[in-house]
DNA sequence: AATTTTCATTTGTCATACATATTAATGTCT
DNA sequence: AGACATTAATATGTATGACAAATGAAAATT
């Protein structure tokens, strides 16, 4: 692991790569333990400082962790789906509201992938994901439920839709996909007859999964994506109407 | 933005996860400079390498950039498909192999994430589009082409199949399911029958997508997968077979 | 033998200094 | 007055040295 001092880029940042790249090509395995901040700054022949400050950033992928005390130091991290997940979905949010993502796109996104885990969740989807479905749906009827509530609620009733598809990967794919949607459903407004029309989709939704009956799940999902759009978009209408009110107020 | 002095956590950490909060949350915006380390330093009353780490943590993840100079200073990024694609890939590729994920747990993901933009694909690909498949077919063609050129070009067909959909969302979340399999394929030798067979199929795919049949780009994507795991069994029984020899060779 | 103490190692944090890049202001010359 | 070189100011990048705090192992004590 060699840097080149006369690089454009941050001495930091060529450390990291470095060590990055070592741990994707498996030279380093995990649970090993990199060398002492002193010892690495040797090798590098660059400050402690500057060695930290590579170290900082592979922590901030979860590629490694650091322990303090006597037999401390930085391990090589296993990456768990659960972390991943996390950074996945903060940069596929970050990715939506910085790029001006329309609704239109990305509700069509993740209708496209949830359909696509829908056949297999069909098959295999177990007691206990269909209870948590029920269990969601069950909270979501609650009339004192308020809009960000709802919208978590939502987001768990999905995630057991596609957890039921039995493969991790997928999960792990989608799980970016449906949270990421969450800030853009936040800005709808559920009514009383609104939510109604979404819980009754949702029981349409646990029943063909219950009967086991991929076609009807992709009916329905198909049914809940035009929903959303239709909702989505009647509440950009009544923004906009009240913006030109306001115009002509000020006018 | 406070932290609290008494966490168990660094408190790199914390000033990384106030400033991305902000961020995410929308109080610091695109191209809006922080204020300087010093400051910052004042600020969380903390001192300059400690900011320094913090700040490098969110470069990792492309939240920040820096600049050097009297106009400098640490500005948010906006967060591009590329380089978001980029860090998912490596967070894809690395969750495969450190959680030992089977080839067919992480196949049938991928094609049924591809399968799921084949319809939008059938409809909307552009003549682009089906120029940049022919194009890798005839490079998949070529008889002296080596396995880890072949798998390449194999990703970008498939890349250009799921660009076809015209929805950036849904291009980014696939490309990293898609390009994150390459390692995993690259274990494949391909035979001069099998690539045979597998251009075959891609001829298959892009003249279904010309005549913009979504069924036979289906129903082709299906024979694909199918294919695809045939070949890794077959390789991965041949794997065991040569094992199995030479344990009794040591024997 | 069990417990306590000491100690070495390592990360976490701080203070300070200097190098370097970049821009803005200043000054100089034509 | 305008073009160009010089200087100053500001910011990040890097280095040095020091101390605090956590932690486990070895040594000392009961």
């Amino acid at each position: 692991m060699k840097i080149d001092p006369n690089s454009s880029k941050d001495l930091s940042a060529q450390i990291a790569t470095a060590i990055r790249d070592a741990i994707v090509a498996g030279d380093l395995i995990v649970d090993q333990r990199l060398p002492s901040e002193a010892e690495l700054a040797d090798q590098f022949e660059v400050s402690r400082p500057t060695v930290r400050e590579a170290l900082k950033r592979l922590a901030a992928q979860s590629l490694i962790r650091t322990q303090r005390g006597a037999t401390g130091g930085a391990f090589v991290n296993r990456l768990r789906y659960e972390e991943a997940y996390t950074q996945a979905v903060t940069t596929s949010t970050l990715l939506l509201s910085m790029n001006a993502v329309s609704f239109d796109v990305a509700c069509e996104a993740r209708y496209a992938l949830e359909r696509a885990c829908a056949p297999m969740s069909a098959q295999r989807r177990t007691p206990d994901q269909l209870a948590t479905m029920r269990a969601e749906i069950h909270r979501q009827s609650q009339p004192d439920l308020s809009d960000e509530a709802f919208c978590a609620s939502d987001v768990t009733f999905h995630r057991a839709l596609v957890d039921g598809a039995g493969n991790k990967v997928l999960s792990y794919q989608l799980a970016g996909a449906v949270e990421a949607m969450q800030p853009l459903m936040n800005m709808i407004t559920f009514t009383a007859r609104s939510r109604e029309a979404i819980v009754a989709l949702h029981t349409e939704l646990a029943d063909a999964l219950t009967a086991r009956d991929a076609a009807q799940t992709d009916a329905t999902l198909i049914k809940l994506e035009a929903y959303t759009r239709e909702l989505a978009q009647s509440v950009a209408q009544a923004r906009a109407k009240r913006a030109t009110q306001k115009e002509r107020k000020t006018a």
